[in-house]
DNA sequence: TTTTCCCCCGCAAACGTTTGAAATGATATT
DNA sequence: AATATCATTTCAAACGTTTGCGGGGGAAAA
């Protein structure tokens, strides 16, 4: 009915033909452009084009289009976009958990800068577990996403499903949890400076027999954040005998490790532990066994956060900025699916900040 | 050539057959059924048949597919799965914020549920924004979820684009942070009873000027909760003044409003706050006045997690249960998609637990 | 009047998959 | 030998969208 208009008929009451619009039934479903096209009695393709604003549409059809798009909510189906394009438009991401600050805070990062990048994201927690984490990659790679973040588990110690991922043409971008042996962008926390820095600043506030509760050694964390620990030691030529360092990155693990350590013949007066929550909770024993922090045993956490601020006195920490890893490495990502593909492969690193508080200022 | 094998060629070497396959270099791109079909010299629907165990198809062809499919990686393509049948097996969820105990837990819960029942989770946070809700909710529906979760944001006064998801035909389930004037499925804490036995323990261990620290009184929550305090107190002939009644529920506005609530006349011998959070910073203000947690003043939070162990005293609080929250607004939104859809709606309570630790502990 | 040109628009194929219907070929029945 | 029967496979349409190409028709030029 378009072309009576270009034949002449332009004075055609718009209101008119709008109104008789209107009286089509919604259907339960969407709204698509066929729809559009058999109520205007043009073709689809035509409505595609007017849509786009091509200039093989007539300004007045085009107008039609666009009200009629307007009246009856038309969104494009994104899923026959994907089927067209090839591309997904979403992002795949695996955390080891969710409910933990640091994993929400980069995945807060991740999600900010994606969608206002245009892309999905769609989540995969592993619980530290290897199987879980699999699986995820298999969930992943059958949702067709585009790309994947990955943040290793604890327990990951064959990486063969990563390697997956990359044989199946999708890029992969880790973070804080990397694995070494993958060659791929990376966006790294400098933990072993953050934890260089942590233990100097417990030397250089008095403390003189640091012990460090470590994190798991297959993780690049837990290795970094150890050598930190032996460098800022190796520097002021204090000794690092190897009961000093305890493999002990939870709660629990502190609740048995660190009673023994405090009843031990020579008591640490510093600590320096992988993560907040264990550093808490031995502030915690340590107060229940009647000493006091910071005056006899200094503590020093990592991944500042929330939890930094509750305990008592404040825990000082190294701040990792997690909403920052989120961001970058989906910067990288984004860069890799849209860029001409030529890129090498880069390492971000982000660095960290020691936050003084409460716990480890002694005088 | 398979039809060779019909024709009594049955003995011919699979291994033969299945090395001259393997010449296929992998596309960049994904391995699809149509590959799969031009490289057996059958065609596509026969592949597809094959792979659903058809009894159309003869085993042999079965099997020659199966071995294929294996060797080369074949997996379905989801998009083109969900233009065919409609559904995109996706569920959109919109939470206030990720970084956030109760939420991260809640999102779990969701997570667990949703992948083992064969969805994908597609997140938005709105950062307690009414306009990033909006957003959200767009975004959710151009991304033609099957079904939305919402916990609306402390902003939200307006619920256009909330039923704007009715109107497309999207089942929509909110949790915690309902919305009353909308008909629909919902996941509730009991906000009441659990503030009403939270106040009552206060009042039996001794508090006889119980001040309440509120929520957003927009919110279902922070009115339900009120509401139980305000019972409790008027079981015991408790009179309720107006003053006691205050709206804060943020550490920053703990730190401006406790602080005269301890210098006032009558010194409250008790605090109900809205949320651990509240009742943490307050204890930390409480105790930097030189007043005793919990000999002068009793605490209790809401949504008893991580928190409530770090702080020291240890906080009694609330117990949520948020992973079973989200299970449950899972399962409700996966019966009504996947229902006869003359499901009438439900609201499903998940009962609270206080959890009675060091704070509020008086003798 | 005929030719040329340009403006708009429709056609058809394509993306990967499913599915009922139709076709094929071979065997069994009459 | 002709027909019915069966097992196996292919065909075609469909989901919603995009896009290059071809065509209709009106207007200007010859």
């Amino acid at each position: 009915m378009l072309h009576f208009w270009r034949k002449g008929l332009n004075k055609l009451n718009f209101e008119t033909y709008c109104s008789r619009i209107c009286t089509k039934e919604m259907y339960k479903g969407q709204v698509t452009i066929k729809d559009i096209a058999k109520e205007l009695g043009i073709s689809p393709s035509t409505v595609s084009k007017a849509l786009k604003g091509h200039r093989d549409i007539s300004p007045i059809t085009k107008k039609a289009v666009k009200e009629l798009v307007d009246k009856w909510h038309y969104r494009p189906d994104p899923i026959a976009l994907s089927l067209k394009g090839g591309l997904s438009k979403t992002i795949g991401v695996i955390v080891p958990e969710i409910v933990h600050y640091f994993f929400s805070t980069v995945i807060s990062g991740i999600e900010d800068l994606a969608y206002d990048s245009g892309y999905h994201v769609m989540f995969c927690q592993s619980n530290e577990s290897y199987e879980r984490e699999v699986k995820a990659v298999e969930t992943l790679l059958s949702s067709r996403v585009d790309g994947i973040l990955v943040s290793i588990a604890k327990t990951t110690m064959k990486f063969d499903h990563l390697l997956e991922i990359r044989e199946a043409g999708i890029p992969l971008v880790f973070f804080d949890r990397i694995c070494d042996e993958i060659d791929s962008d990376k966006v790294v926390v400098d933990d072993e400076v953050g934890a260089y820095e942590a233990v100097k600043h417990l030397i250089k506030t008095g403390c003189k027999n640091i012990v460090h509760l470590s994190g798991p050694q297959n993780l690049m964390i837990g290795r970094s954040r150890k050598e930190g620990y032996i460098r800022a030691l190796n520097e002021y030529k204090i000794p690092v005998p190897g009961k000093n360092i305890i493999n002990c990155d939870t709660a629990e693990e502190a609740r048995i490790i660190v009673p023994g350590l405090l009843r031990s013949a020579n008591r640490p007066d510093g600590i320096f532990a992988v993560n907040d929550l264990t550093a808490a909770e031995s502030m915690k024993i340590i107060k229940q066994h009647g000493l006091r922090v910071p005056e006899d045993i200094s503590l020093v956490g990592f991944t500042s956060g929330m939890i930094s601020d509750l305990t008592d006195p404040t825990l000082s920490s190294v701040e990792q900025h997690g909403y920052e890893i989120g961001k970058e490495a989906v910067k990288l990502l984004i860069a890799r699916l849209e860029g001409k593909g030529d890129l090498v492969f880069q390492t971000k690193i982000i660095r960290t900040e020691l936050v003084v508080k409460g716990s480890s200022l002694k005088q």
